[in-house]
DNA sequence: ATGCATGAGTT
DNA sequence: ACTCATGCATA
């Protein structure tokens, strides 16, 4: 088969600014988390009778919470998820792009050397587009990189998905890539080329201190440049490099932030570094390419899930970060949230946790 | 800059 | 049904 997603629709233009809905105090969500929430593993009867003691423990928790840092009410129901999945006539028009396959790894249990680079072979490095700036967040704009750039319709999937999957075990920064000729190096720089024209990855590239300056020095010179994370997303699907998309202003962010899994940075590292050093070294021409496009698809609602139940929720993880299915259900349920979302909820509690368990450890 | 979501690949 | 990499939508 070839390939067909079907999550398409780009364009999200002009944030409306409009006013609050509902008061939602991210920063504190995001702050308080789950720091004090130590109760003991009462797990006793999980499917027998709706273990609302573990239920009514973790909301007690979460309560006190609530006691100390919230006084309002909100009127608003935790729930807003419509999708509006428009078949757009389904265009199988799907970018060419090279996705081979990958490889698989054994449930060994250990450091397998991931193949980063497989296949990929030369460059086609182009440049990127226009230059409007205001990536930092900038208050009300919104990180947005707004802007007219890279004008894929919709069918540009995970560009490098398979470089660097689960397969690998993310701990060991030592781990060195078999294929990996010119190593020797390091200590603060690297600059040898792999036969495929990315940079090779050496043990520094592994060094979370390494990652972190690198990511810094990246941030920095690309505003210098004058782009927005959206407009690097977009322009690394011009260095035609197999296997490598685009990105969204998301994962640049996020990159520059340090803020993805010690494994994705790694992975992502060679690419930038290569647009970078592209983008730099022809700062001097620019092509725009005004794309025409009209999107009138489906618009995603992004759930907003309300403080209260926020709480209760990482009043669970808390005791259980790993929840059954019936018990997201019985959460679900208490919470008056969907299952999915409780479920989603939970998963990318657990990649957060994760990461933040990384960077804290170094 | 981040919260909620999707999907591929695994387990 | 989970993990991981990513993305859309939004604060």
């Amino acid at each position: 088969m070839m390939s067909m997603n079907s999550k398409q629709a780009h364009f999200a233009m002009h944030p409306s600014l409009p006013e609050h809905k509902y008061t939602t105090l991210h920063s504190s969500s995001e702050a308080i988390r789950r720091a004090c929430l130590q109760a003991p593993q009462l797990q006793s009867n999980i499917f027998a009778s709706l273990d609302e003691t573990l239920l009514a423990r973790a909301e007690a928790l979460a309560a006190v919470d609530i006691a100390v840092s919230q006084g309002k009410t909100h009127p608003f129901k935790p729930d807003a998820t419509y999708h509006t999945m428009n078949s757009v006539g389904c265009s199988n028009s799907t970018v060419p792009l090279a996705h081979h396959h990958h490889h698989h790894h054994h449930p060994h249990q250990n450091l397998e050397p991931p193949d980063l680079m497989d296949h990929i072979t030369s460059q086609s490095l182009s440049l990127m587009s226009s230059a409007h700036d205001g990536a930092g967040g900038g208050g009300g704009g919104g990180g947005g990189g707004l802007i007219s750039t890279s004008a894929h319709p919709h069918s540009h999937m995970h560009g490098l998905s398979h470089l660097s999957h689960q397969a690998m075990n993310m701990n060991s920064p030592l781990t060195h890539h078999g294929l990996l000729p010119g190593h020797g190096h390091h200590g603060g720089g690297q600059g040898g080329l792999n036969n495929n024209g990315l940079p090779s990855i050496t043990d520094s590239d592994t060094d979370p201190r390494e990652l972190e300056a690198f990511a810094e020095r990246f941030k920095q010179r690309r505003i210098k440049l004058g782009v927005t994370q959206a407009d690097v997303g977009g322009a690394l699907a011009n260095l035609k490099i197999p296997g490598v998309g685009s990105l969204s202003q998301s994962t640049i962010c996020r990159f520059e932030s340090l803020t993805l899994s010690h494994n994705n940075m790694i992975a992502l590292k060679p690419i930038l570094q290569a647009w970078l050093e592209e983008a730099e070294g022809a700062q001097r021409d620019k092509m725009n390419k005004p794309d025409l496009f009209n999107g009138s698809e489906k618009k995603r609602k992004r759930t907003s899930i309300a403080a209260p139940e926020k709480r209760s929720l990482e009043a669970y993880f808390a005791v259980q970060p790993r929840p059954s299915s019936e018990k997201i259900a019985a959460i679900a349920e208490k919470l008056d949230l969907k299952k999915n979302v409780v479920r989603v909820w939970f998963c990318n509690q657990r990649q957060k946790q994760k990461r933040l368990k990384f960077s804290a450890t170094h």
